[in-house]
DNA sequence: CATATCGTGTAGTATTTACTACACGATATG
DNA sequence: CATATCGTGTAGTAAATACTACACGATATG
């Protein structure tokens, strides 16, 4: 279920160590601050996900979009979620409506949005 | 902290009963399926907000918008967070843009990709 | 070849979440 | 005035979440 996520993050981790050497799975669990063996069986699979700050901090480590690293482990950002939480109705019904439409639609509302056509 | 949530929720159920004596707390927590020494101190904030399946039942019975409920509870709903989580970049993204901009805004936009202007 | 680093196995634990069960005295109802 | 319903107080608990600590044998390094 979490595979996805275990998968990415040992195939992330592996390619960067390919390069530097310096993404050993005890380095990256130093850096993100977290056990080596903990580390070692999330990227088995044993262990689900952690928690929203380790997700981030592995990702900022492996050069990853954290909200990508945090959607495969099933989480939305406490930071994005309280941008819905503080307008629930608004973003609730454009999410809905937005849902079904294509990746092209919504990318041009964004451009439309940050070139203040409105 | 969650006085907000709370405090709506009594009120909700008081004007509810009000009206016709079917909202006393024992029935609204029968038909949510919860303690009604539950629900009284989740009323009086004693208790922190319960699950999101027992809000939405809440929210259901007492006619308030599930998701404005949830929100007073800091939740965003499943449903809404496995949206973003499908296209974590785009929504990501859409949601920090949109963030700052004023509710007309952002509801003329989903009024437009209703209405399939693109 | 000593030692440093590697990934992993076992065995926990503290905290939070999300509740239930039961009993009580107060109030309303028939 | 008996009894039904009311809201609430006390005392728990099961499960999930989010980890740590330590030890081990394998491999790499100087």
């Amino acid at each position: 279920m979490t595979r996805n996520f275990s998968d990415f993050l040992r195939n992330a981790r592996l390619n960067k160590n390919a390069e530097s050497k310096d993404f050993s799975l005890r380095k990256v669990a130093a850096r993100a601050e977290l056990e080596p063996s903990y580390l070692s069986k999330i990227e088995r699979g044993t262990e689900a996900p952690p928690s929203e700050d380790k997700i981030k901090a592995l990702a900022i480590d492996l050069e990853i979009e954290p909200d990508v690293l945090l959607a495969m482990a099933g989480k939305v950002s406490k930071e994005l979620q309280d941008i819905i939480i503080k307008r629930p109705m608004l973003f609730g019904e454009m999410l809905r409506e937005l849902k079904q439409m294509p990746d092209r639609a919504i990318l041009k509302i964004v451009r439309e949005v940050r070139d203040g056509e409105w």
